[in-house]
DNA sequence: CTTGACTCTCTCCTAACGTCATGGTTTACA
DNA sequence: TGTAAACCATGACGTTAGGAGAGAGTCAAG
């Protein structure tokens, strides 16, 4: 009915992310409140949320739930757009041009987007140990402390040689931490830094007002696209 | 540069999918012919095609490699429509609605298309052997018998009792077979086999012109939608 | 009462890497 | 001219999300 192979499930039931009630005979049955948790596995699989975190998501309470549904949203319009890059990308391999751009493949901002959400869902105490436990500590800090000083250079230029090393520190750092970062992806995200208010106000609450928009500015300067 | 890690580059290197020069120390080196092939290799594995799979579409010709990147171009479509659909189903979710509706999730015209691709690459011995191999035999033969059966009765009424058992039968063996055939999938399924080329001649030419055309109206009509 | 189509649990297997551990190589700089 | 930091190498083991098959129980139909 679902689609999902009767193995899966039964990896689901295992695993603790969706119960069966059973039968007599051990049978496992299915109502309609499951049908519908299925669903909402289904839908977060698709982000390639590892099962684990779906896991975790599904405890949240509703209101986070939808919260944590139109980051969703934002990631599959992403994701759209990425397929259609690499539709282009194939059809213009299809008729025989050469192209040295990896671009269609960067995933970037879904991943940070990714991770915005992952600090939102973060509320629990379980998630903050995992977290704790599995990053080098600290690097989400250090991130912000960086934004902070853009903070304190923000009423400057941003062409300024400091505001430009700033900006190659960033990339550093987020090359050193995340993934690689190019000129391209960086770019793209310091327009998502000023575009989208969830990174705005994280970023702002670090540097002050005004300073995610300082950001962009910069980084665009940095890429010569300014 | 590409954005893979070297994890992936080392382990592509491993498995012979992507071959490295060497440094005297023994470092890997990537010229530009490594950069195409990692292009092409990274887009067809974006189509989730197995990494084996992938190795032997690139020995193809380069002709052969074109077409197998057009009926790429389609799979990539699907995924994007697939992604729209899920796009409006968590955006019913947002808000609050209950939906019964697994459609979203619904990989079986990508699915089809993958698997026309694949005996369309099939012509190398290598492949013929490794596919001997690892089906149970004689699978996408006794599919096609199903529709030399068909074509047999393509002049007859698509509603008669004959026709519909044989669509009841083409359910339960793709079912058994491939993945769990819905009605909704079969309805998809049958308008595809018509309206695309690739699969309307495979189909005509096991049951005669006009059987792809006659197996659609008889699915349509079985699933109440004629 | 059997038969065929299901289901159960259990164990082992797989792909595509990630993650150490351990050690060699290159390059920046003091 | 060292030497430390920052790379790279191999090898072995771990991980995720299930797939495959064995051996055995269950259920509806004839």
């Amino acid at each position: 009915m679902s689609g999902v192979t009767i193995r899966t499930l039964r990896y689901y039931d295992r695993i603790g992310l969706l119960h069966a009630a059973r039968t007599e005979a051990g049978y496992r049955l299915y109502d309609d409140a499951a049908l519908t948790r299925l669903q909402r596995i289904l839908l977060l699989k698709e982000l390639e949320i590892p099962l684990k975190d779906v896991a975790r998501i599904l405890r949240l309470t509703d209101a986070a739930q939808r919260e944590a549904i139109g980051l969703q949203i934002k990631v599959l319009e992403l994701k759209k757009d990425r397929t259609e890059k690499l539709i282009a990308l194939a059809k213009r391999l299809e008729k025989g041009e050469e192209t040295m751009d990896f671009s269609a493949f960067d995933r970037s901002r879904e991943e940070a987007y990714a991770a915005e959400a992952k600090t939102r869902w973060g509320d629990t105490a379980a998630y903050r140990e995992y977290e704790s436990k599995g990053k080098p500590q600290g690097v989400e800090d250090r991130l912000m402390a960086i934004f902070a000083e853009f903070g304190a250079l923000k009423d400057g230029d941003p062409a300024s040689d400091t505001a430009q090393a700033k900006v190659k520190e960033l990339q550093g750092f987020i090359s050193a931490n995340y993934y690689t970062c190019t000129d391209e992806i960086l770019l793209g995200l310091g327009q998502m830094y000023a575009a989208d208010e969830r990174f705005k106000t994280n970023i702002d609450a670090a540097g002050g007002e005004g300073t995610a928009a300082f950001v962009q500015r910069a980084i665009a300067l940095y890429c010569g696209k300014a």
